[in-house]
DNA sequence: TCCGGCAACTTGTTTAAACAATTTTAAGAC
DNA sequence: GTCTTAAAATTGTTTAAACAAGTTGCCGGA
């Protein structure tokens, strides 16, 4: 629930823009007009175009007004953006999400891994790898690994579930920011051990660095997906210098 | 040349992380402090941290203050993240450009085609493919289609050097908003006919829809990559609902 | 020593106003 | 009719102020 005025502003809209009653290529009403029609300040609407920009939505073109830019994305495959769960994202997919859990131990952390991760060495890490099923079928490997200091408790039973809630509500840890890099990797032993891979020799990897509302990396995770199964989207507004 | 306030002070406080005069993990002067120091209003300051905190330089903390989270990448391979030319990335990864024009011609869409890239049917645009080298080696195929009523008089001249520039320093059309999709295909026979693959059998593939200030799609392009010289930078702040 | 509570400081949200920059529209001159 | 010019409308930037909400630290009381 949006408690903030200008999110419930920038909810209304965007549902006014994915339902067309703010058409494609066509103008969202002026900003002055956006005042009376919520009671608010200039300001307020203001923050709601901003963030509706960049979510792709609109864009505001100088002395002329807001033009809708959204096409709904045909639903292929499944496809990812933003910060969410596997399980989030399984259901905006519209996919019957499963999950079994490989490994699941503490270990510390070592030169190695702190130059691949960026924990500091000597740090207590938990260890967690998991395959991820949709529909069924084997596509994706996951492997987290998690601050012990910071997200303490970790169970199988969690991991088979979604560890994103438990941090957020069972924890109380607000997640914030995530820093990703997307790369195409070479198929790993693993990787044919546990997923069904065809002839694919390549596979799609996210790796992240995920911060708390402190500003601590307490997590890093890679996302190993079968190439037919991967999809990343991305919004990108030009900023002037 | 940044004309306005905030971005004159976005750039500067950028530089101070950069360079290490606002340390990692530490918090930099609080907004008030700020306000002193540029002598503007709080809302300027605020305008540049949100900017800052988008692109991963720092996180604000509701009561605390604002941590610096910025860390240097290593400059593997090719990076990139963001809206740049292939010239701009390649220098920026201090790699030596080299393209080479496949292919300039004319089409009109057919149904194909506009399903594929949102084009309406029965419009003109400018067909154009390229190999990408750096520091003299094939790796990225790039293709590109122009709406030729807004990009017209396209030459392998231009096609060679940046397209980019053409756009918008000749034609004087900004670029804004560039919504892409990254997914990983199989390789097909051009790749394998222009390319120095190995024996990958995958490529990263970038594909995006490029909107100008009007709010028109203008560019269809589709960058195919060899695995291992490609690298997708984004980072992602949660918001509450 | 421990704990409560208050004060000070910090970021978050909202309003109001003024001016700048750009585009569109309308009026007027020819 | 056509062109020029002025007015109106729209988004962009900046300032100022007030209050809300969260965290820190200090001080005093038990």
């Amino acid at each position: 629930m949006p408690r903030a005025k200008y999110q419930t502003i920038y909810q209304d809209i965007k549902q006014k823009i994915e339902t067309g009653e703010y058409e494609f290529q066509k103008l969202i009403p002026s900003e002055n007009s956006l005042v009376g029609i919520y009671n608010c300040s200039r300001n307020t609407i203001r923050r709601a175009i901003f963030e509706l920009a960049e979510g792709g939505y609109v864009q505001s073109m100088h002395g002329v007004g807001v033009r809708v830019i959204y096409q709904p994305v045909s639903p292929t495959a499944f496809s990812m953006g933003g910060i969410e769960s596997f399980r989030e994202s399984a259901i905006r997919n519209h996919k019957v999400p499963g999950t079994k859990v490989l490994n699941l131990t503490n270990i510390t952390v070592d030169a190695r891994i702190a130059a691949r991760t960026g924990f500091p060495e000597g740090e207590e890490v938990c260890l967690l790898q998991r395959v991820r099923y949709l529909d069924g079928q084997p596509l994706i490997l996951d492997m987290n690994m998690f601050l012990t200091s910071l997200v303490p408790g970790l169970t199988v039973e969690i991991a088979e579930r979604s560890v994103y809630d438990y941090i957020e509500n069972d924890l109380g840890m607000p997640i914030v920011t995530s820093k990703r890099r997307i790369t195409v990797e070479r198929v790993t032993e693993l990787d044919e051990k546990w997923l069904d891979l065809g002839d694919y020799n390549c596979m799609a990897v996210i790796s992240g660095k995920v911060y708390n509302a402190d500003g601590v990396m307490f997590e890093f995770t890679q996302s190993r997906h079968r190439p037919d199964y991967f999809s990343f989207y991305d919004t990108a507004v030009r900023k002037k210098l």
